[in-house]
DNA sequence: AGAAAGTTTGCAGATCGTGCAATAATTTAG
DNA sequence: CTAAATTATTGCACGATCTGCAAACTTTCT
């Protein structure tokens, strides 16, 4: 029945996950990365050891803000849905920052986080692997995308599996350098400069390779 | 001094690597992936357990056969140095395949490995992410070529790598994907062909998106 | 209030990976 | 050929990540 209201027990959910958030990222930027240790992570966010792991799969999806509850079949066909007078190439960026927006937008954790990436590059590079979690789904929602041009029509259903994949990775990393630019000069600027950068950047690809 | 002799020491390190490959391949094929622990490789290769990671830093290493003591300088630089002729989507092709080819050529280890490829295809996945690990090399190589090309010419050093990057992703995406049908399909095409599915797929998408 | 459902925690244990120092093998020099 | 130098192997101790399980606890529902 869906109502409104979050309830106790969500709301200390969602209160836990963050602490565990906030504590890892706080401790990576106060003792560096390799002592924030699981142990010294739930000591900060006040939690037992083995409750840690019902919050993350892994002890870097706490620091990057993994989070993969938001990626959901429904969301993606959100997304999807939404997409009246966008080309291909906005279509496929707007839902790779689907994935991404957990990660890169939020509260105060945001500021922090950003601090950490621009402190551990390769962290970013970190970010860019979770797709692999979730490139079946990616991949039929760019699968949909690409039906609606012309070009595509003509492919067998294993063409457009790779054709996808083409394009998911063009995408993917023209996202996460337009992510980096972004860490790299403070993360003031809003998201929506950020895609808007990531969509210059495959057009211009494209328009350069050719 | 750079003698032609191999040397008893440097013919039995090879071994040693060759049997803890097949050791690893041969144990995910014969047992499953979730059996082939360390300690099940080791001793399928005769060898300590400490000495496993004098070879390789990480189990999956062995496993996918990732060899980083092929990726040199002096062999990117050779690589670059061989593209007469070559444009700016085959060069970066070939460039990416220098990487790859120490996992997916070889001997008798290589129909093995590709059966674990096809029969756990996240691992293919893994290998995409080794190129993290070369991210800078491939990048400055890239960048390389792209400043052959007049439409790069203007480009900024920060935009040049940020250029590479974009190219760099869809090539490599390109290039597992060609890896990925290859697989697949059975592994006995000569990997020339896979190379050049490799770059009919980056011109294809380029062409589409455009 | 009491039953049902979900959460936290401790504990034991598998597994990966590293540093160190002793031992053994190979190469090199005298 | 022998002794010294270089390099490889090994065992051991250790820290760290992550999982399964069952008991205790908290929130929710009736």
């Amino acid at each position: 029945m869906q109502t409104s209201e979050p309830g106790l027990r969500e709301r200390k959910r969602a209160e836990t996950r963050t602490k565990l958030e906030t504590a890892a990222v706080t401790i990576v930027l106060r003792d560096g990365l390799e002592h924030a240790t699981l142990d010294a992570i739930c000591e900060g966010a006040d939690v037992s050891n083995r409750t840690f792991f019902n919050y993350f799969e892994s002890k870097e999806d706490a620091i990057i803000g993994a989070n993969y509850a938001h990626v959901t079949d429904e969301a993606i066909t959100e997304i999807l849905g939404a997409r009246e007078g966008q080309d291909t190439v906005e279509a496929v960026i707007r839902l790779v920052f689907g994935v991404l927006n957990p990660t890169i937008e939020g509260s105060a954790l945001l500021k922090l986080r950003m601090k950490v990436f621009k402190e551990y590059p390769h962290l970013l590079g970190r970010i860019a692997s979770q797709f692999e979690r979730f490139t079946q789904q990616l991949n039929s929602g760019v699968q949909a995308i690409l039906k609606d041009s012309h070009r595509y029509a003509n492919e067998t259903p294993a063409e457009l599996e790779i054709s996808a994949d083409a394009v998911l990775s063009l995408c993917v990393g023209s996202a996460r350098s337009a992510v980096k630019e972004w860490v790299a000069s403070g993360s003031t600027t809003p998201i929506e400069e950020v895609i808007q950068r990531a969509i210059g950047l495959v057009r211009t690809t494209v328009e350069r390779l050719k």
